[in-house]
DNA sequence: CTGAAAGCGCTTACAG
DNA sequence: CTGAAAGCGCTTACAG
C-alpha cells in the first residue's frame, strides 16, 4: 500500500493539489461546497500529510531536540519527561539525545539536530567546558540552555537559584545545631555545583561555623559516587553530624555509606538532598531536600522555545529565568543530640 | 547566514551537485582529483546534509520512533536510556513518545511518527487494550514490540520469560519457608502483569501453599501504588510475612507502607521485587529482585529494527526474542524465623 | 568519468 | 474563487 499523498486527494475530491493543501491549512477560503468535497477525499484516505516535505518547503518541521546528560539520572528523566508532554501538547515531538557530558557525544548530537531541521533545541549540560553553541543561532535555530548560567548572547537561559538553594540547605542544618557539616559535590569545577557549594560556605560563615577544606567530597551524581564520597568524608570526619548532598541520588548513595558505617539515621547522620525527585519522598527515612520546580522550569523552557520558534524571535531579547530553590522537611534531618 | 547546501559546495568545487552527491555518499566512482576538490569544499563550507530532502527523496529519515508508558517509570527510563544509546551508535536519533497508557495518545504519536517517516518503531505497552498496530506495515514502516507478547503477524516481539519470573521469585520466597506470601500485581488485566501473577500462582501449587485472592492487590507500577497496595494487603493479612511486588518501584512504596506498620524490615517481612533497576541496589535494605536484561533487550530490538530497515524485511519472518528472569537475592528477602 | 534533469510531497507566489 | 507552476535540497536513473 503506497502512502496517501495531497494528489491522491485532489484527484479524489476533483481538484487541483493546491486547493487541498489550502483547505489543510486554511490559508485560503475555499467554497463550501469544494472544501466539503475535500474533506470528505482526506477523511476517505485517511490522509496524513508528510512533514518532511512541508518543512523542506520551508515550513516547520514541529520537532524540538532536546540534549540531556543521561536520563538514567532521575532529575533529568523527570525534567525530559515534562518537557516531552509539553511539547506534546504544543504539537511538537522531541527528540532526545543523551550527551554523557562528553563533547564528541555533544557535538555528533548537535550536527544531527541541525541536519533534521529541528525547529529548535533545549539544551541541557552540567559539563564544565565552554559550550559551542553559537551554530544554532548561525542556523537560525533557537535555543534555551536549562540548568546552568550563559551569556544570553546565544540563548534563552532557564535554571535555579543554585546559590540560594545551596545555603538555604546548609542553614537548615545549622539552625538544627549541627556545628560539623560535610558536603558532597558534583564532578565539576563550573555550573550548578560550584553555586551550591558557594551557597554552603555562605551558610557557614553566617552561622560561624569552621570551614575545612576535607569537609568536601567530589561525587559524580549518581548513587555509587554518593556513597563513595561518603565513605571517605566519614573517614575523614568520623565526628561529622551532617551532610549536604549536592542530589538527591548522591544522597541515596549517601544512606547506603553511612548505615555501611554503622549509623543510625537520622539519629546519627542528618542529610539534606537537592532536587527533589520523586523517590526522595518514599525512602526510608524520607529525604529532606531543595525542591527544583520541575514543571515550571520545562515549561517555561518549552514555552520560551516556541515563542521563539513562532515568532519574529530574532527580535525580542534573549530572557534569563531564575527559579527560587525551596527547602522540603522530611525525615533525613533531626536537631543535634 | 543560510545553511549551505550540496549547491554552494558544487560552485565551491566546479563541479555538477550530482557529483557532490556522489562523493559525500561514495555512490559512484569520481576522479581522486575531482574527490579531493569536493571535500575540501565540504570542509571549507561546513557542509552537513539536509536528512529531511534525502528522506522526501525516499532514502531513510534516520530516525526511529519510540513508544513508551511512561519514563519516569525507572524501568522505562532505562530502557529508553538503551535504546537511544545503541539506536545512537547506530546512526539514528529517536524521537520518543510518553503514551501513559492512553489511547489516544498513542493514537496521536503513532500518527505523529507515520507524518515525520521514522525509518521504524519501538512499541512499549503496559495497557490492556488489543493494539491497533497495523497501520505501520501498512505504511511499510517496521515495528517491533517489547515487553509484551503480540502476535507475529505485526512485528517483531521481545520480552521477558514473565511467569518464570513470577514462578521464580515466588519459589525463592517458598524456599526461605514463607507460608503466606502476598502478591501487588499491575493494573492490567493483560499483559506482564498477568503472566507474573500466574507463575506466582504456579509456585504456590508445586509448594502446597494455600492461595486466597485476598492475598492479592493491584497496584500501579508506581511508588504510590506499592505503598497503597501493601496498606491493605496488610490490613487484611496481618499474619503475612513476604510479598512479591511485581515491579521494583512499587516494592519501594511497599517497604514504606510495611514500615509505617511497624514492621521491621527484612525481619518481619520479605520482599521480592521485579525489574533489578539501578536503585534496588543501593536502598535499604537492598531488593531481591528479578533482574530483566535491559541492555540485551533494548541492543535486540534496535537490532532487529535495523535488520528490517535495511534488509529486504518484507521477506524474513518476524521473531520472537524471549529472555530469560534471574533472580537476584539481596537484603529485603530472609528465613522465615 | 561527469553533467542535466526528473521527481520525492509539499507550500505559496503568480495568474486568471 | 481556483489552478498551473516554481522551488525547498536532495538522489538517481538517463545521456553522453
Amino acid at each position: 500500500m503506497k502512502r496517501v499523498t495531497i494528489k491522491d486527494v485532489a484527484k479524489e475530491a476533483g481538484v487541483s493539489y493546491a486547493t487541498v493543501s489550502h483547505v489543510i491549512n486554511e490559508t485560503r477560503h475555499v467554497e463550501p461546497e469544494t472544501e466539503e468535497r475535500v474533506k470528505k477525499a482526506l477523511k476517505k484516505l485517511d490522509y496524513s500529510p508528510n512533514i518532511m516535505a512541508r518543512s523542506l518547503r520551508g515550513g516547520q518541521s514541529k520537532t524540538i531536540g532536546l540534549i540531556v546528560p543521561d536520563t538514567s539520572n532521575l532529575f533529568f528523566a523527570e525534567i525530559a519527561r515534562k518537557i516531552e508532554d509539553i511539547g506534546f501538547q504544543q504539537g511538537y515531538s522531541v527528540i532526545i539525545g543523551n550527551s554523557d557530558n562528553d563533547l564528541n557525544k555533544q557535538k555528533n548530537y548537535i550536527d544531527t539536530l541541525i541536519a533534521k531541521n529541528v525547529d529548535g533545541v533545549i539544551f541541557i549540560s552540567t559539563g564544565s567546558q565552554e559550550l559551542d553553541l553559537e551554530i544554532f543561532p548561525q542556523n537560525k535555530i533557537p535555543i534555551v540552555v536549562a540548568d546552568r548560567d550563559m551569556s544570553l548572547e546565544i540563548a534563552d537561559v532557564v535554571l535555579l537559584n543554585n546559590k540560594e538553594g545551596g545555603y538555604i540547605a546548609t542553614r537548615h542544618l545549622a539552625e538544627l545545631g549541627h556545628k560539623k557539616i560535610g558536603c558532597i559535590t558534583g564532578p565539576n569545577s563550573l555550573s550548578p555545583s560550584m553555586e551550591r557549594v558557594e551557597g554552603y560556605k555562605k551558610a557557614l560563615i553566617d552561622f560561624d561555623i569552621i570551614f575545612h577544606s576535607n569537609l568536601i567530597e567530589v561525587g559524580d551524581f549518581q548513587f555509587k559516587g554518593g556513597e563513595q564520597a561518603t565513605d571517605k568524608l566519614l573517614k575523614n570526619n568520623p565526628d561529622i553530624t551532617a551532610i549536604f548532598v549536592l542530589n538527591d541520588m548522591m544522597a541515596i548513595g549517601a544512606m547506603r555509606a553511612a548505615r555501611r558505617h554503622g549509623l543510625v539515621l537520622p539519629d546519627d547522620l542528618s542529610i539534606v538532598g537537592f532536587d527533589n525527585i520523586e523517590l526522595s519522598e518514599f525512602i526510608t527515612p524520607s529525604l529532606t531536600t531543595i525542591a527544583q520546580p520541575f514543571g515550571e522550569i520545562a515549561s517555561i523552557a518549552v514555552r520560551l522555545l516556541i515563542e521563539r520558534i513562532q515568532g519574529n524571535w530574532e527580535n525580542r531579547k534573549n530572557q534569563r529565568k531564575i527559579f527560587p530553590p525551596k527547602l522540603i522537611i522530611r525525615e533525613s534531618t533531626i536537631k543535634r543530640v
